[in-house]
DNA sequence: ATCGTTTATGGGAACGTTCCCACTATCGTT
DNA sequence: AACGATAGTGGGAACGTTCCCATAAACGAT
């Protein structure tokens, strides 16, 4: 007749002190022993509780542990959107890094509306998150100062402001490489789809690029750099009128994938076919770049090392980190978009 | 001297009793006034407390709350990845549906490995979820079953076991649609990419669309109905197959939108241009597929509905439902890629 | 005016864990 | 043999909240 506490749903769960009775211990002891923080005994003792808790079917309720230990063990990352391929890969970067430490990663979206990560910090922040991965940073906005001020440890991702902690990609490595590629082929006007000023990985990355082609002894013809949004749609609106400019140019770097797929789309309304027409290089590296029908030249950037960078500078001491922006370098992947210069 | 406690970072935070001392009432008093789950008051006393609150930066530990009140308001989502931009829009979809109920959404991924759900479980179920949904379900795997035994809350999204409660598209009526849209326009031999068999939407598309077949008087041929997975090259593969069967299909439906992206890059591949040589139809409208050089005709799927439901399944109380299986119809969306047979 | 009924309030226990401290046992050193 | 250092153990307080219960106040009905 002991059926109720057993086989009835969610029915009274084993708690420290069952453990510490069945083991012949005191719950101090299965504390001790169960504390993941502390080097992992192997006395007697020690395996026999282990063994009685696994038996019981022991798991330490978070909710008390967070209470007494003062922190969840919990990282919160803010993203615009997760349907945003680049986000995802970022998020599953984090929640992998967090996983190997013994957090874990949650995430809140803002749909890139300026005021929405406060929103999203906030809701992170009630939710009892240990400190935020933000990959929101802009130009214009002081959100993170903010942070800053009220003492909530965070760390910027993908982009930064410049001053706060950061893990970010090379993005000027990213457009020197993108330039350089194109460049080799012969390529001397290039239109670039320059992504949001706002955002430091764009502002970067056309940087790069610029200094590619000074360093080639050209100059970039601002005519040739349209600014755009991070979104597909806008890649395909900044080809048209990169089309209409004359002389057209022979090959295109687009901030992102996203507005390389759109600029490819857009080329194709134009009956321009790529590379034969036009080459072009994208950025990130995204799965579905390398199945498109032109497999997409593209910059490959290491999430995984960005999210454990970011992780570290989560966990550093603050003040003690003499590298307070990381950086780590893309890797240009060469596929079907790019050509020679016929 | 009092700086320390003020304004050194994360010192001493606001509690429960520090508001009530500064209202001058008692914590009881607090706690109840800013309990969102009962009527909302106004008295006197309740909007002085709530202004107090306010004043001092108040916000409620979560960690205690959740400890004393035994549930942490929190829901656990199993996706395969969150890469693949139909589980972040179910994701996303999940979270708002959450958010507006003032509970949080908290995912975990198990990269389509077979038994990857039961760790995702094990490691959301220890951050103290109050229940799962899951949109890993398998023909082959009585995961949700063990799930049930133990007595967790659990719901089934996009794909059902058939006995679960459950979530999902109507995928036989996308089935349908797609297969009617096709014979309309004249279309008589069909390929069909059919996605894995372990799946539930992948099995309903298909049915769906043979049943369409049928009461147009035509026989599927088997040989033209090709298994795959959900993934991009999978479509790709399938597409040579299909475009090696003599007669070769006038047209295509594939089991979802990544597929059908491989089928696009795989028909290019061999020569072929959509939708002047083949027509094709996908599943789920992701963003990227109305803005590929030919917009991909395909199935909208009402996530922010198919969420909600399973939340509502989720917060029911379980026996007393009479309709375990929910299921959401989706939308044909015509684009370039199907025109009518020449 | 009195009574029962509702409504608002405060005190204290409880949730399950960790951590401080005091205690004992063991060990190596002189 | 006596000593201090070290390691292991258990009791109890604490974390911040909610909830039960007892009490007080306000109210309407007789």
């Amino acid at each position: 007749m002991n059926s109720k506490a057993d086989e009835i749903p969610g029915q009274s769960r084993v708690t420290i002190l069952d453990v510490a009775a069945a083991a012949g211990v005191s719950k101090s002891t299965v504390s001790r022993i169960l504390d993941e923080r502390l080097p992992r005994s192997d006395s007697e003792t020690a395996r026999r509780v282990r063994r009685v808790a696994e038996e019981l079917g022991y798991v330490r309720d978070v909710s008390a542990a967070s209470l007494r230990r003062g922190n969840t063990m919990t990282v919160g990352v803010i993203v615009p959107r997760l349907t945003d391929t680049v986000m995802a890969m970022l998020y599953e970067a984090l929640a992998k890094a967090c996983s190997r430490t013994g957090r874990f990663a949650i995430v809140a979206t803002t749909d890139d509306k300026p005021k929405a990560d406060r929103l999203a910090a906030e809701s992170l922040l009630r939710r009892g998150v240990d400190g935020l991965i933000l990959s929101t940073a802009r130009e214009d906005d002081d959100f993170p100062d903010e942070l800053a001020r009220r003492g909530v440890p965070y760390v910027l991702a993908l982009r930064t402001d410049g001053h706060s902690l950061s893990s970010v990609g090379d993005d000027r490595l990213g457009g020197y490489l993108a330039a350089r590629h194109l460049l080799d082929l012969g390529h001397r006007r290039i239109g670039v789809i320059a992504g949001p000023s706002y955002a430091s990985s764009s502002r970067g990355r056309v940087e790069g690029f610029r200094q590619a082609l000074e360093e080639a002894g050209l100059v970039a013809d601002p005519s040739c750099i349209i600014p755009s949004t991070f979104g597909i749609e806008s890649g395909a609106v900044a080809v048209e009128t990169l089309m209409n400019l004359s002389p057209r140019p022979t090959a295109i770097f687009a901030v992102n994938d996203n507005t390389a797929i759109g600029a490819l789309s857009g080329l194709t309304k134009l009956g321009l076919s790529v590379p034969q027409d036009i080459s072009i290089v994208g950025y990130n590296d995204i799965p579905i770049v390398s199945h498109l029908p032109t497999p997409l030249t593209t910059l490959r950037v290491p999430f995984e090392q960005i999210a454990s960078n970011a992780l570290e500078l989560l966990a550093g001491d603050d003040g003690s980190l003499d590298d307070r922006i990381r950086v780590s370098a893309p890797t240009l992947i060469p596929r079907k978009s790019t050509a020679p210069l016929r």
